[in-house]
DNA sequence: ACCACCCGTGTAATCGATTTCGTAGCCCCC
DNA sequence: GGGGGCTACGAAATCGATTACACGGGTGGT
């Protein structure tokens, strides 16, 4: 591949006149024709390693993401791939796969990359390598989960107009039992949507008693259905569920079918994330609709602002309550 | 942070001596021992962005894939993501998001920041930057999608064997007017999946009539839809329809469920793909499963054969039939 | 005892760009 | 006509690593 040097030589210039050309600096002499034809010619494309080395700017955003596979993550990716692509920026993706380590590993080699700024979102709380990027100077902006004790803005969604408004649908629906399905306490996203949940429900006199709320450690599929199986095995079962992560959603869906259960008759189900599919399920589900590609634009400006060292605040944009039929009562509209 | 220089200033040694250490090329010394102790003092980490200025080997490999929010997809890309990560290599990801323009784009930023290889699963038959790739000497493998013309191995799934299968179980269980939803005509992917499911069928005597072939341009939810739409009001409809995406199978059983029609009862429908989701649906689909993460272990594994210089032949590897229940019978197992 | 060799290390070139600094030429003005 | 200020450009330093080459000193062979 040719390089700067093939082209000032043919331009019959320096080095230094193609990169200021090509940087649309300073010249606008007749040169400039010369070194651009010479470029044409070539086929010439700058070396982005050696440009990266001098400048101190790779051009390249790092994403680290609990679970590819999960739909609301992939969205998000996509989310943030679309916009840092439009901003000029290329997109390095880690999957962590919820492991802690292997996100620190990946951390670190992101690091090595001088990437020019980091998104995580956060598998566990695993802050250890979290706290070394602040303290590198690397850009940082939490996405949808927040890590305590790391100083660095999280972007994510706030549920409690949704969940207020849940509250008020599953009273007006007649449901006096309500469960919930939540990723173990010290998570900050599952106790926050935990709490608020709980707060909700207690303005319309409704209690969430400890025997219904089920924490599953993996915040997967097969957690969701055990949770839900141990629900149904309660002397006194819930009417309605709340899984506050769709795969978990998935698992009690499968669990209520085999048990020959119905949706919404035998038990209300709504899901936190409203991915695509579930406007396919039968019934269509109820859902609580985090803004997910509003996030991860918002992820990106946020993590562009602090590289150019503007100031940036945290975001917090609000979750909706999507109703379908799955709570019984189609909605109005 | 620190640098290779500083390193060598605390140990009392040169910089020769520091990489020749860190890259355990030639001392066992006691100067070893310094200079490791000063790279942990200082929190040294070699910067990537010189090493592959220097080496021309970046250890990134990029990827296209022509839509992220398709589950299958997703597999692919975190199959990929999890062997490349694995082999010491990381990911550059770019979404072509079914747009030739786009992908094309990204390749050549690809290009610039020089990753070692490329993997492509591509949008369309968009192949003037590919063949560009190959001209550069950046090792390409493409992915799922071959590309006419363009000088690359290409790894991806055999659905003879398959499709073979199908038409036996559509024959047996009495199937006689199936149809089929595909990319349009001159799609390698979707003219071979039509070639080889109608050679299959007339092999039990059953015809698959071009009224009975359905393209959609757009390779998602609304097209699969309007396709079986079209098809249920032919004057005699079919009675089997195989959706050769997921995307499509989705928008087909909605415009089933609309209308009021039940699967396996008023109709068999088979999916291609079988991504995890279709097990919960209602009743399970019956699916050709690709082998979509070892397509994507295959895929890297091939990747680092050209880079390393070694042959590197396709890969064909076969997709299976997974009988569920969306045509009848339940499976005997 | 001398020579050849090898081992461990330092010096300096190199990768391909950007950028600082210096300079030659030109215009303008007094 | 000479000094001041531009403009357009080249020479060379620089980013942070790897690596070819040179060199000193110890070792072994004869």
């Amino acid at each position: 591949m040719a390089n700067i040097k093939d082209v000032a030589e043919r331009a019959g210039v320096s080095v230094a006149t193609v990169s200021r050309v090509l940087n649309g600096h300073s010249p606008v002499a007749e040169t400039r024709d010369r070194v651009l034809a010479a470029v044409r010619e070539l086929g010439y494309r700058p070396n982005n390693v050696a440009r990266a080395l001098r400048t101190a700017r790779t051009g390249a955003l790092g994403l680290i993401i609990s679970d590819l596979t999960n739909p609301f993550f992939t969205e998000l990716a996509d989310a943030v791939e679309d916009e840092a692509r439009s901003l000029g920026y290329s997109l390095v993706i880690g999957n962590a796969g919820e492991r802690p380590a292997q996100q620190d590993d990946y951390i670190r080699t992101l690091l090595d990359r001088r990437i020019d700024g980091l998104l995580v979102s956060s598998a566990g709380t695993g802050s250890a390598m979290l706290s070394e990027v602040v303290a590198s100077g690397t850009p940082l902006v939490l996405l949808d989960r927040t890590v305590p004790g790391v100083d660095a803005p999280c972007v994510r969604a706030d549920g409690r107009a949704a969940l207020t408004e849940l509250a008020a649908h599953l009273a007006a629906l007649g449901r006096r039992r309500p469960a919930i399905i939540v990723a173990p306490a010290g998570t900050p996203t599952g106790d926050e949507r935990l709490d608020l949940f709980r707060t909700a429900l207690a303005a319309h006199g409704i209690a969430l008693p400890d025997e219904r709320v089920g924490a599953t450690p993996d915040l997967q599929h097969t957690g969701g259905r055990r949770v839900m199986s141990d629900f149904l095995d309660l002397a006194e079962p819930p009417d309605a569920v709340l899984a506050t992560d769709n795969l978990m959603a998935l698992g009690a869906m499968d669990e209520l079918r085999a048990r020959g259960l119905r949706v919404p008759d035998d038990m209300a189900l709504v899901v936190y994330d409203d991915v695509p599919w579930f406007t396919h399920t039968d019934p269509p589900l109820t859902a609580i609709a985090q803004p997910t590609r509003e996030l991860g634009r918002a992820a990106v400006h946020t993590l562009l602002a602090r590289i150019e060292g503007r100031p940036a605040d945290p975001v917090l944009l609000p979750a909706r309550l999507v109703t379908r039929r799955s709570c019984g009562e189609p909605p109005i509209g």
